[in-house]
DNA sequence: GCTATACTTGACTAAATTACTCGGGTATCG
DNA sequence: CGATACCCGAGTAATTTAGTCAAGTATAGC
């Protein structure tokens, strides 16, 4: 998981699309208007996103793009992952190169963190991004969901970073 | 909050820090072997942690870094966030040139994603992330604490990414 | 059919960030 | 005093980010 100001240009477009698609679709250069983001930095972006099976695609005029799935059924992990796509298969990554244990335990520990800051961000989906005002509140709908195992609380509201 | 490669260097070095500092300060070049990052990279790293108070150091030989406070007082986000300290005021910031309040929908809307990633990784300190096997299992500990108005429930443990 | 719109693709590039090197310091233990 | 190891800043190669440019292809509408 890495996150980095490509990916939140990715979800920002996202954001754009979920809210103007109720008008048909949204074309690239509406979008590169509304968010300040280059035509053809929004065509790569996309590319991958469609691609991943994130958006879906009109041709001609009156064309653009519409969310491929419900709102409800994108995750930000899955818009961020699309365009990230670097496997960046990190050294020592299963085989040799790894002697003293210790390299292999703090990356293991690494990995379960970044492992878990995927399932926080695929419990986020577009559509609750949108609706709340506070993102947090998300968190009490999901509450009320099934598997509830594994819980975290939150506490206080942190400046923005 | 942004999550690179750099912030993985750093809690990967901070765990090695955790793990090893009962024998004493740990010196950058056992971390550097240890972990594989370039020493004079450490000396970067560490040089922000110091200034921000997570590490202190100790000169001469058999000096080395200790951590500044105990591990349950150190978030992953204290440590993601003092290696960073890019300011990046997004385009918008608060002046003129956001026109149509379009563009200040999504922008907020990702400041609300982005806090609340902040806020999750606040939650989780050194100390939960080497003591635990799996990182969920922080969620239960915390699951028992007091203000408990806000939770996150987690489902299926996904692919590392 | 023509034409404008708008997606599709690929190559190429400037700017920024990352990761690292180098060459000096300074403090301190033995 | 000398080895260890932190401290500091300038410089730099590699990578990523963000964007440009120049071709296409599909399609709606006149």
């Amino acid at each position: 998981m890495k996150l980095s100001t490509k990916g939140r240009y990715a979800v920002t477009a996202m954001f754009d699309v979920a809210i103007h698609q109720t008008h048909g679709p949204v074309s690239l250069s509406d979008i590169s208007d509304r968010q300040g983001i280059s035509l053809s930095y929004l065509e790569q972006l996309f590319g991958r996103m469609r691609r991943n099976g994130l958006v879906a695609s009109t041709r001609g005029p009156g064309g653009g793009y519409n969310l491929a799935r419900a709102a409800n059924q994108i995750a930000i992990a899955d818009i961020i992952t699309s365009v990230d796509e670097n496997v960046d298969a990190t050294r020592c990554g299963g085989n040799a190169d790894c002697q003293n244990q210790q390299r292999c335990l703090t990356h293991e520990l690494w990995e379960e963190l970044s492992s878990q800051i995927h399932v926080f961000l695929s419990g986020i989906t577009l559509e609750d991004a949108i609706n709340k005002q506070r993102v947090v509140e998300v968190a009490e709908r999901q509450d009320r969901m099934l598997n509830s195992e594994q819980r975290v609380d939150f506490q206080a509201v942190h400046e923005n970073a």
